[in-house]
RNA sequence: GGAGAGGUGACCGAGCUGGCUGAAGGUGCACGCCUGCUAAGCGUGUGUAGGUCAAAAGCCUACCGAGGGUUCGAAUCCCUCCCUCUCCGCCA
């Protein structure tokens, strides 16, 4: 969330962010409810400071043995206005929060303004749109061809877009995501973890998935839990509510887990084959910096996704999404899509985000600084990247014209090995 | 799921027959003193958030797992929930 204090400073800048990033939130009403809110703290805290005073005073007389009992009447009567007062205050606070929490983050400064995708800019582009001397077929052909994958089962035992990946498909995937983690461990610098996959509401808030995305997500009624949409989720609240020491900054943490998303209202499109899931499976990583060394961060963290696909050997362009494309909770994002020769398409396997913070505010993740103040620490993620359309790149990419597939030597060494 | 024990500051740990207790004591940490070195010793300090203030100091308010209640007053009494531990049951 964004500091009360900053809004009520700059309710211009919060409007435009709100604006720009295409949300509905009602600032007016947040910020008469703040006014409000101020002006019953400060009746309560002079109620409450006269009531400790002669609390005091009765206690001094009753050890003495004097009289008290016009000083406990007058308390009566105030120890009911407290109550009244505390009652609405509760009541104010609670819908202040809530109006909170429906504030978008700020776009960082040099994020272009525009409504949807087609305002976002192409930073770079590495390789090249590989060329065939057939034409190539898409990843559900090929995974038909080759048998490695069953859609029509996954449909069968759960619904469409739940995937079943057979045989060598089931090793392969396995292979890529045991590759990225490995990459990501060894040459990144990155702790692995291994975490829940379904979490609690606090959670989802703490992130920012809650409240705006609760139809979103796969949820549990009677636990009242929710799956996890990524990794991120469960791994930047790890630290939740806890203070941070300088000397274990900057954490860098890498996780394998499957996503779940309910894709609701996005039916019918990009739906082909594995373009677009309920579930999959997605290395991300995840990173607890000083607020100063955040944006340095990022790239680095753009550079580490770049990495997976650069070592696959797969063309791919990088894209900073504007603000209309930006998520709530992101002050900056570049996505990486991927080139899938077959589809035709850039495919997007991976967002990485500074979410400065945004997160560390909603989940109460602090550090001591060097001067050993207490501040907010920056939390970023980005994939590393996602699984099934890193799948589409690898199948179309390297397909041969029969249909068979010749894939890099560095993945297949990962399912090569003898026990 | 059943029975019991417990959740206090960075940590350990008192308080829990309600009233200068934001919280003894200890450890740790910081600064200073002392000291051939080390160790020990001595002294001082050591929470977060909000408000007031130009700012600092000061002052006020809140916080002893969370939320309610009783009371003039709650870390202390009552209720609900969450979590941890032990035992039993059940189960991968």
């Amino acid at each position: 969330m964004i500091d009360l204090k900053f809004i009520r400073s700059n309710p211009d800048e919060v409007r435009a962010a709100i604006r720009n990033k295409n949300e509905k939130a009602d600032l007016d009403a947040l910020l008469e409810l703040d006014e409000t809110r101020r002006g019953l703290q400060f009746e309560f805290d002079q109620f409450k400071s006269r009531q400790n005073q002669v609390s005091q005073t009765i206690a001094k007389l009753k050890r003495e043995g004097g009289d008290a009992s016009a000083l406990l009447e007058e308390m009566g009567s105030v120890a009911e206005k407290i109550k009244a007062v505390n009652g609405r205050l509760t009541e104010i606070n609670a819908e202040l929060e809530a109006r909170l929490l429906t504030i978008p983050n700020l776009p960082e400064a040099s994020v272009p303004v525009g409504r949807d995708e087609s305002s976002n800019i192409l930073v770079k582009t590495w390789g090249e749109q590989p060329s065939f001397a057939f034409t190539p077929l898409d990843h559900l052909e090929l995974a038909e061809k080759n048998a490695l994958l069953d859609m029509p089962r996954g449909a069968k035992i759960s619904g469409s877009g739940f995937p079943v990946y057979t045989g060598f498909g089931a090793r392969l995937e396995r292979a890529v995501i045991n590759f990225m983690l490995e990459f990501h461990l060894q040459r990144h610098g990155y702790s692995e973890l291994g975490v829940p996959l379904i979490v609690n509401r606090k959670t989802m808030t703490g992130t920012g998935q809650l409240p705006k995305l609760e139809t979103d997500m796969y949820h549990v009624d009677e636990d009242d839990l929710f799956l996890i949409p990524t990794a991120e989720v469960p791994v930047t609240n790890i630290h939740a509510g806890e203070v941070l020491s300088l000397a274990q900054l900057p954490l860098k943490y890498v996780a394998y887990t499957p996503c779940f998303r309910r894709e609701a209202g996005s039916y019918g499109k990009d739906t082909r084959g594995l373009q677009r899931l309920h579930q999959f499976n997605k290395v991300e990583m995840v990173r607890f910096v000083e607020p100063q060394s955040s944006w340095e961060a990022l790239e680095e963290m753009l550079r580490d996704a770049e990495d997976i696909l650069q070592a696959l050997g797969l063309h791919y362009r990088v894209v900073q999404l504007c603000t209309g494309d930006l998520s709530f909770a992101s002050a900056k994002t570049y996505d990486i899509e991927v080139w899938a020769p077959g589809t035709g398409k850039y495919l997007e396997v991976s967002s990485v985000s500074n979410f400065v913070d945004f997160q560390a505010r909603r989940a109460n993740i602090r550090y001591r600084d060097a001067s050993g103040k207490m501040a907010f620490v920056h939390t970023l993620n980005g994939s590393g990247v996602a699984t099934p359309r890193l799948m589409i790149a690898l199948l179309e990419t390297y397909q041969r014209q029969d249909g068979s597939l010749e894939l890099p030597p560095i993945l297949l060494r990962q399912m090569d090995r003898p026990l």
